[in-house]
DNA sequence: GTTAATTTTTAGACAAGTCTAAAAATTAAC
DNA sequence: GTTAATTTTTAGACTTGTCTAAAAATTAAC
């Protein structure tokens, strides 16, 4: 039985492990917790103890099969609450977030399973993320690439976005950018790494930043 | 903002205010809280401090009107879930409570909003207990009663039950009771506060533990 | 209307999760 | 390959919610 923090740690530290092979650092996973250093340094020794992560002095962490098995349990029933939010409930998907933030927590296995199967065995949640199993197993099939990475004339549609902040979500509202906009990368700036896309006919300029959060499906 | 365990203890004063005008004794909260009274003592002095209950020492404490909202809407979150577990994702009736007491801590009013527009607008739960609105304004429509308090010949169907242990609804199962089943009483014993009553053709007595926590509308 | 029993509160302690400040280890710089 | 900068850990403290044990207040008993 793990609590909320617990559960947190393990879905930062799960989410950083995506983005970089190597062990995740304290200082890392601090800046991804809103959080201490020193704090982490405790809580991973506690999450070592229980063998969710393997932790050296000094070294950062690394989740174990079991706990990696547990941030995808973490995950699927996130997933499928904002599945369940937007898909029944009528949430827009930049609303869902923070609410999934909270029943992600709440446990029973039969609940997550019931809910699935109400909701058709969703594959990808409304952010185009796909959604494990039971088992913990998910398709890649969502080979979606961010708008930075896109070559020269590149075109795809959006299949998801990263970053959870509302502040993001109001932008893309803005440019009326949802699932399924088609987007094609017109020019590359290498001097700001800023990106010149064509959306619904219209040239617009993206920052690296956005350029960064931004994930198409290349055809 | 309130912590669970403070939601907790409102909705466990609110209870006991259902049950008893005077204000709430410590040990009776203690017990129902399954604490002990020490802790009861730190934890009205802090509702109180927030105003959400009225107390003063040695003399139990009572809901102040915001109190009661706050907890009014809990209540109305474990409602509404118990009915989405029921109606939507086919759990038994019996099993929803629990897993109820997890979700009314989920702190969304739009959810819980849209949550009730979902199943449409119910006004009362699995067990028959009525659902507050977003104002904590609900019908008093179930003018049910104890089976303890009918009177002999009183003829009715289950509208609700008391005490959320397993262990009670493994008893209703094994007698095949639930929400409208007719129920008649038959004899009426005061040296025990048994009673004899007729359900399905069959004559069943039912202790006096028992016959309070069948809640039954008199036709 | 004192004394006894019960209820309630206080005082001090503990675990979880966090913090600050200081010490130790690692990595980078020259 | 020492010295300096950075990262990480330790030590001690704070908060929340709980506990035990003892003291204080209330209620009951005679």
């Amino acid at each position: 039985m793990l609590t909320q923090s617990e559960e947190n740690y393990l879905k930062a530290i799960y989410s950083l492990s995506e983005d970089q092979k190597e062990s995740i650092s304290t200082n890392l996973l601090a800046e991804k917790m809103s959080t201490k250093p020193s704090s982490v340094t405790d809580m991973v020794k506690k999450l070592s103890d229980k063998e969710l992560i393997s932790y050296q002095k000094y070294q950062g962490c690394e989740l174990t099969a079991i706990g990696k098995k547990t941030a995808l349990q973490i995950i699927r029933k996130h997933r499928l609450w904002e599945v369940f939010l937007v898909n029944k409930l009528n949430f827009g998907w930049d609303e869902v977030h923070e609410i999934a933030e909270q029943l992600e927590h709440i446990q029973s296995a039969k609940l997550t399973d019931h809910l699935e199967e109400y909701l058709g065995y969703p594959k990808v949640d409304p952010h185009g993320d796909p959604i494990p199993d039971k088992n913990g197993i998910f398709e890649k099939i969502n080979k979606s690439i961010a708008l930075s990475d896109v070559n020269l004339k590149g075109k795809g549609s959006v299949v998801g976005v990263e970053d959870g902040s509302s502040g993001f979500f109001q932008f893309l509202k803005r440019y009326e950018i949802g699932l399924g906009t088609e987007i094609q990368v017109m020019e590359k700036f290498d001097f700001d790494l800023s990106v010149l896309v064509l959306i619904n006919g219209k040239e617009i300029s993206f920052s690296s930043v956005v350029a960064n959060k931004i994930f198409i499906q290349v055809k």
